[in-house]
DNA sequence: CTAGGTGCAAATAATTTGCAGAGGC
DNA sequence: GCCTCTGCAAATTATTTGCACCTAG
């Protein structure tokens, strides 16, 4: 966040006015990375001019949530917080109640969960709110803490592409295997194709992950953000054990259905998130391959299916699978 | 919940006097099964005795929280909610912004991430909360709804039991089916002990399962309460699924120890956490079982290992196991 | 008799609102 | 000029507290 200004036109939401005070609270709201009390808020217009009032501060807090810029949250202190929602996606909180700072990540998992729970129970979930009480690690132990800080966004994009570049090494991995154990000559083809796809986008996402630890150099050493258990090998990665066990062609597509499809969705679901950036731009990019290659193994195991029913008719075949998204 | 009074003198904290005037609001809060904002449990109280100052229902709430009776939860509305915490272990909530109403889950899936996530950054977590807000079954569609209700206890109850019913029948058959395929006759004999074992306790569990259907006939109609992925098909069902495609004897050891500690990690968790009841008793007894079984199967992988390293030496193994708890 | 418990009324604390004046379009 | 924004002070809401009185141990 290097401009002084916001694009306030493109945020500020259809009715209202321009106004000097609001534009100012606003700007400095935005100016903050942590969460703010509106009192926080009120010391800080204060700063710059000290008479504006209390309740324009509440009202205008109010208008940025009604907006979307700012989303109220609630740590138990008995009185509310307010962060920006600008390039900072909805996430949880881990709160220390010793130095009642907060910090930030998200998990892919405990999201699918929550889903599970809520679809097997009939509700329409909207929104989901986790907070993890305790100490922190700069409280318990002395004083030194990791490097905390960095923009979420930033930490955000740091761990998408992580994500995304591990997914790509095993993706490549297990295609390649594919293409070397694969029988059918159609699937072989099919198999190196897409691990040559693989091997093109994962130079893309190393030269973008460059990019961003040039912007800053502490970037790698801060705590993980976006926990996601799929991440430590790539998404991919158990397939490609799978491979080496010895699959035959069928099952090799399977599998690649499978890792694709739960690719899918994970960059699917991070890419509508992740707002306006160079990140988003790849995790949809990305999400879209995943699903043409998705539709491709689909086609292509279903055409396998039945020209081997054709020979040897009578062996039971695996459901065959949908696309999602 | 059938008694009209509670065991207040177990209850009781430490300092305070005995009073006509905190018994009286200590018993209605208890036989209240939802979530009480303090106002309702005045409105309540007011029905019985009206000359109740609302300082003295907010004084005893506050007793109660202390005490552990109650717990305080915020649902967000700008005021505190009350839950009574006898036998109604710590859980999440679904929160319906149509109704106001909420209901409760568990998910041991879902608690054990917020440990990864809460350990990954040195975080002392000490309590997690999880409210989904949305839009209920009910409330979206017509009217219907499942069959809510029952008590909590009731329900943990019976999924704890469920769950323990499909761990002993996929114990039973990977322990079975390990007795008939291990050649080292040491290793065999006590998988067939494992086998015998898990037989009898299942026995044991099920007759708890219709003990507790005969107490509620709609029990087995209500919504799930406990989550955990591991209760589909018991914790045992993919090791024996992998028995099922060969496996060396060392292999089904490690299998099996790996099944057993996923499983007395499960119920230690959850038996500590149900309060003083036949539950609790079952779960860790359950937890103690598994604890046993896990310390023969890790002496028995090392013995088995040393004796196998002297016959062919070199065969790399895999790493040994720690007894957890 | 004495530490708590209780009622009442007043105090807090965060946030909202009524109203009259100021300012943008 | 109209409609919205703004400041100020008063209102609201949930909860806590001071204080005099009451009651159990």
């Amino acid at each position: 966040m290097d401009s002084a200004e916001f694009d306030l036109d493109r945020l500020r939401p259809a009715g209202g006015k321009r106004s000097s005070k609001r534009d100012l609270i606003v700007n400095v709201f935005l100016r903050q990375e942590g969460h703010l009390s509106a009192d926080d808020l009120v010391d800080l217009i204060r700063q710059q001019d000290h008479r504006i009032s209390r309740a324009t501060v509440y009202r205008t807090l109010q208008w940025m949530v009604e907006a979307g810029i700012a989303r109220k949250v609630d740590f138990g202190e008995g009185r509310f917080r307010f962060e920006h929602s600008y390039r900072h996606p909805r996430h949880f909180h881990l709160i220390c109640k010793t130095c009642n700072r907060s910090s930030e990540f998200l998990s892919s998992d405990i999201e699918s969960l929550i889903e599970e729970v809520a679809s097997a129970r009939n509700f329409a979930a909207r929104q989901s709110v986790l907070q993890i009480y305790g100490t922190c690690e700069a409280c318990r132990t002395g004083r030194p803490a990791a490097v905390e800080g960095g923009t979420t966004e930033m930490l955000f994009a740091r761990d998408a592409l992580r994500i995304a570049i591990a997914t790509e090494r095993s993706g490549l991995e297990f295609y390649a295997r594919a293409a070397t154990t694969t029988k059918d000559a159609r699937g072989r083809a099919i198999f190196q194709k897409l691990a040559e796809e693989e091997q093109e986008h994962l130079g893309t996402l190393e030269a973008r992950y460059r990019v961003l630890l040039a912007r800053d150099p502490q970037l790698e050493s801060r705590p993980t953000f976006l926990f996601f258990k799929g991440a430590a090998n790539g998404l991919f990665a158990e397939g490609a054990e799978r491979l080496r066990q010895g699959v035959n062609d069928s099952q090799a597509l399977m599998i690649g259905i499978k890792c694709e499809r739960g690719s899918h969705r994970f960059f699917k679901r991070y890419g509508e998130r992740f707002e306006d950036s160079a990140g988003k731009q790849i995790f949809l990019e990305f999400a879209d391959e995943e699903r043409e290659h998705l539709a491709l193994l689909i086609r292509e195991y279903r055409a396998l299916v039945k020209r081997q029913g054709r020979q040897r008719a009578r062996r039971p075949a695996r459901r065959p699978a949908r696309v999602t998204g």
